[in-house]
DNA sequence: ACCTGAACACCGTTCAAGT
DNA sequence: ACCTGAACACCGTTCAAGT
């Protein structure tokens, strides 16, 4: 490695100094990039330029990395919501950009299952819970409620990281839903009746379509609560 | 080891030789002692008296052992559903018998999670869709609610299963929810007011409770679809 | 206070060698 | 065909030693 004679001590702070933000930036530009497996204290220090050590002075460990990690992507995500119009499009708008952001960090998913009653969590809770005031949910019901809504959210982005995981050696998307749904339409109409009545839309259907529609079934159902 | 002189070899099927049936059983009772983390090769070679890499011959790798171990579990709880009286019943049936399994077995949520179109996912669509069908959802819809019904499920056995193994070192379910309902309490009620208001209930709320709270809000939905 | 990097106690998986 | 167990290529985490 090429070091540079110091000659630019212009400031008592160096540029290049660990820190927990730093850390927990270039741990997230990893997992993007190589996924769960691939974050490794070793290839954090080797990108850090320092020694698997250091990190622990930083960071408790591996799971307190994981935990900011989804804070540093949740947290901006939730501030940043577009002004509220209609409580309901908020609640989309919310869910979506969770959607989304777990495809644009495809570990997200199972981290989010993981930090149940943690930050990133009870942010979710906040952001869902002033909607449900909105929509005029009784005070009674909206913990159930809220928790109803965090519950599928966390599980379809759990889905989704574990889709983008499993697909094995460098399979599309697309064969491997071809093959499941092979699978299910080779299997005994008599004793399968649904999942070979699905199978075909299994092929091709969107993930994220599938996931709107599912939240709007329980939008419906709140509208429509006792 | 003890080593008996054989003197019992009355067949020619030993009755401890390996299979994939035995290695399955054994590693779940691993599991559901020592959770995910506790079921090693090594640890399972050493139960079942025998060399790690033996495993490997009838089994690819951890994965499969995994999947093989959540099918094992969920097959014959599917299969073994009460008779049928209400379509809504069942559904119910359906829901607390997979999350109760999920307390049984404290390691079942994160792999159902994975499973997406896998064997056991498979099953539970079966189950969910001949219910829908009765329900009279009708049959372009179908896919889409049972998909949402699954990613419920799954995602609250995930978090159950992730509140199991999370509670840091022997600490129950009742001090650690007192904790995060502490946290959740100091928060300042003007920046999050709904956090704040159900601190207390997240105290000692119950989780089955709470969970069937949600899919009846699904079913709800489900019958108040356009 | 902060960083280094070797060392420890593990892993999953492979594979030559045995029966 | 099936099993053995050492060996390989990793891990997360600790800690004496440095600055």
């Amino acid at each position: 490695m090429i070091r540079m004679k110091d000659t630019t001590a212009r400031t008592t702070r160096r540029t290049d100094a660990l820190s927990k933000d730093r850390i927990i930036a270039a741990a997230i530009r990893i997992l993007d990039r190589e996924g769960e497996r691939g974050l490794t204290f070793r290839a954090l220090a080797a990108d850090l330029a320092t020694g698997a050590g250091a990190i622990y002075w930083h960071v408790a460990n591996k799971n307190e990395l994981l935990a900011e990690a989804t804070n540093a992507v949740i947290t901006p995500l939730l501030d940043n919501l577009p002004p509220h119009h209609d409580a309901r499009e908020d609640l989309r708008a919310i869910a979506l950009g969770l959607f989304d952001a777990a495809h644009a960090h495809p570990w997200l998913g199972s981290q989010v299952l993981h930090a149940s009653w943690q930050l990133s969590v009870m942010l979710l809770f906040e952001a869902i819970g002033s909607k449900l005031t909105q929509l005029g949910v009784p005070r009674e019901a909206r913990f159930n409620v809220a928790s109803a809504l965090v519950g599928y959210i966390a599980g379809k982005l759990g889905q989704e990281t574990a889709n983008m995981r499993n697909s094995p050696a460098g399979m599309t998307r697309e064969t491997f839903l071809a093959m499941a749904a092979d699978q299910w339409k080779a299997l005994d109409p008599e004793e399968f009746p649904f999942v070979h009545e699905i199978a075909d839309q299994l092929r091709d259907h969107d993930d994220r379509e599938q996931f709107l529609a599912g939240l709007d079934l329980m939008l419906t159902g709140i509208a429509h609560m006792a």
